[in-house]
DNA sequence: CTAGGGTTAG
């Protein structure tokens, strides 16, 4: 009897403290849930030092993770490790959720990686939740060899038959080193897989510009009978871009809708994206029109694709209602912006942007954005201003400036100048081939055969090739491509005839080759032959003779369209009465009798 | 507590 009271005395004492600490914790939890901004967390942080929880392994995580959410997580770390330094409370719990919240954060995916160094010389085991952050962590920065050696732990660990685990590290090596093989490798050995798996795996080749491959490993899931979801259907849809394919395309689309595939913003903007970029950019725009949740990058590429088509003026009323609808323009809006006055001679216009970017948004350009104003005065042929512009950037100009310029002395006559600066790129560049093809034409054009032929030698000398153009088409389902010159073709004797033909026919109508471009292609052929052998020329004739007449002919070309090449279309869509889109390295031409839409200002 | 994805000068 007399035992009864002590023992509840003992009960209480034993149990109190804790109860009360479970309070605290409690509270401390739901304190942690409602942070919403630094200067709070910051108040929350000395209150978890009152209530001396800086070492509760609960209260720690959920600090971890709502720092995170605040993008305070090096500042949650460097609290974490201040506070807790009894290497024996660390689990691997509150690892995997400083971890996964650095591999998230672009400029800090190296801390993850150093933080799992730590983990392990703490002699804490990662488990199955930890290497798919690693592995994205790897994958971000292009930490190939301690991908590798991530790699080695997984397999060691057990960990290489869990499909999460794998599919990241397809993704990992596919984003790190040369290229996709190793990715492919894992993929290949890969015992179950899953859309996840696939995906990461299309992406990879996308990503190293294997669209067609991407393409056909499409094919492959298909056989394999592994459902495509939304994440597969944005990295096709970017091959299709890529490769100009919008027959795919819009199959892509039909599939979406026939199988309601959800569509997430993601979704849309790809969708957006591919139909601007493979010619139909009225179904960009419609397709833009009928979104709910559109975000910055839904307006960059609805704005990006009128610049492309030449519409610059939509393209500056679209990015106006943007600001009215309350989107903040970001860097990357204004490139797309700068872009759109500078292909559509809105040159006042695009210099008021330009200011307004620092003035109204406090944006800083980028040699990006210098580089558009560079060519919106190079396209009006303010080559002179131009030049001024550049020796006044506070940027230092890159090649890709330099080439601009050139560009704009060739074809605005300013052939001294344009050789002084090429000269000088090629001593800062001297391995850059397509210098030298940018000096030879210059001479071309001042018809200082020599000193062209002099070019070419030494290109020779140094082992440099032009990169070959090529020309795609995409006909009843088949992507085919033409390069310069090809007799790679079954019926390329008909395919030239019908070239040769064509020439004849618009010779007719006043079309005159021009002859200038053409010295670095092709060695045999005699110039005007060569020039008939340009891709795009033989991927029109192709299509001319595959398609029935009036029906539009598009085309994807890997270069800029040359001039000759230019002219002779004009004088084709006239003849032959055939809407022709050319697809180019920067832009669209669309050719309608005789006119194309870039009004001759590429 | 876990994986894959959209816009970017010429």
């Amino acid at each position: 009897m007399n035992h009864l009271p002590s023992k509840t005395k003992l009960f209480c004492s034993l149990h109190k403290p804790i109860s009360r600490k479970r309070a605290a914790e409690q509270n401390c939890l739901s304190l942690l849930q409602l942070c919403n901004s630094l200067p709070k967390l910051l108040q929350l942080q000395s209150h978890i030092f009152k209530l001396g929880l800086q070492n509760n392994p609960l209260v720690l995580t959920k600090f971890t993770s709502i720092s995170s959410d605040l993008n305070a997580i090096t500042y949650a770390s460097s609290f974490i490790f201040s506070t807790y330094v009894e290497p024996h409370f660390f689990d691997v719990f509150l690892f995997n959720t400083i971890i996964r919240s650095y591999a998230v954060t672009s400029d800090l995916k190296h801390n993850a990686l150093c933080l799992y160094g730590k983990m392990l010389s703490y002699g804490i085991w990662p488990n199955k939740f930890t290497y798919p952050f690693v592995l994205k962590a790897c994958a971000g920065i292009g930490e190939l060899k301690l991908g590798q050696i991530v790699h080695g732990s997984v397999v060691k660990l057990g960990f290489h038959d869990d499909s999460h685990v794998l599919n990241t590290m397809v993704h990992m090596y596919c984003s790190c080193g040369g290229g996709v093989e190793y990715g492919r490798k894992v993929f290949d050995e890969m015992p179950n897989w899953n859309s996840v798996g696939w995906s990461a795996m299309i992406g990879g080749y996308v990503r190293w510009g294997l669209s067609s491959e991407a393409v056909e490993l499409f094919r492959e899931m298909q056989v394999a009978r592994v459902a495509p979801d939304e994440v597969t259907m944005v990295c096709l849809l970017s091959a299709c871009t890529d490769l100009g394919a919008l027959e795919l395309g819009k199959w892509l689309e039909a599939y979406i809708e026939r199988e309601n595939v959800p569509k997430s913003a993601v979704l849309w903007n790809a969708l957006i994206d591919m139909f601007a970029k493979c010619g139909d950019v009225d179904k960009a725009l419609s397709l833009f029109r009928s979104m709910s949740q559109r975000n910055i990058v839904s307006w960059t590429s609805v704005i990006d694709g009128m610049a492309m088509h030449g519409r610059g003026a939509e393209a500056v009323s679209l990015f106006e209602e943007m600001k009215k609808d309350g989107v903040v323009p970001d860097d990357v809006s204004f490139i797309g912006l700068l872009t759109a006055c500078s292909h559509s001679g809105l040159v006042e216009q695009g210099k008021g942007y330009f200011y307004s970017m620092t003035k109204e948004f406090g944006i800083s350009p980028k040699i990006e954005h210098y580089g558009c104003m560079v060519d919106l005065l190079c396209r009006a042929g303010l080559v002179q201003e131009a030049l001024d512009f550049v020796q006044r950037m506070p940027i230092k100009p890159n090649p890709v400036i330099w080439r601009t310029l050139i560009t704009a002395c060739r074809a605005h006559g300013e052939l001294k100048l344009g050789e002084k600066i090429t000269k000088e790129l090629i001593k800062h560049e001297p391995t850059h081939d397509s210098n030298y093809v940018l000096l030879s034409n210059i001479y071309a054009k001042m018809f200082s055969w020599e000193k062209t032929t002099m070019i070419r030698e030494v290109m020779v000398k140094k082992g440099m090739r032009k990169v070959p153009g090529s020309t795609m088409i995409e006909l009843y389902n088949e992507i085919y491509e033409f390069v310069a010159g090809d007799k790679s073709h079954s019926d390329y004797k008909i395919i030239f005839q019908m070239v040769d033909d064509i020439g004849k026919e618009i010779s007719r109508a006043g079309y005159i080759a021009s002859t200038s471009e053409v010295l670095l292609d092709i060695d045999e052929e005699d110039k005007e032959g060569a020039l008939n052998r340009h891709s795009e020329k033989l991927a029109i004739a192709f299509a001319l003779m595959k398609t029935p007449p009036g029906t539009p002919i598009r085309i994807v070309k890997n270069l800029r369209v040359c001039e000759d090449c230019h002219s002779a279309t004009k004088f084709i869509s006239k003849t032959y009465k055939r809407e022709i889109l050319v697809r180019d390295r920067n832009r669209f031409h669309r050719f309608i009798d005789g006119v194309c839409s870039c009004k001759d200002f590429w």
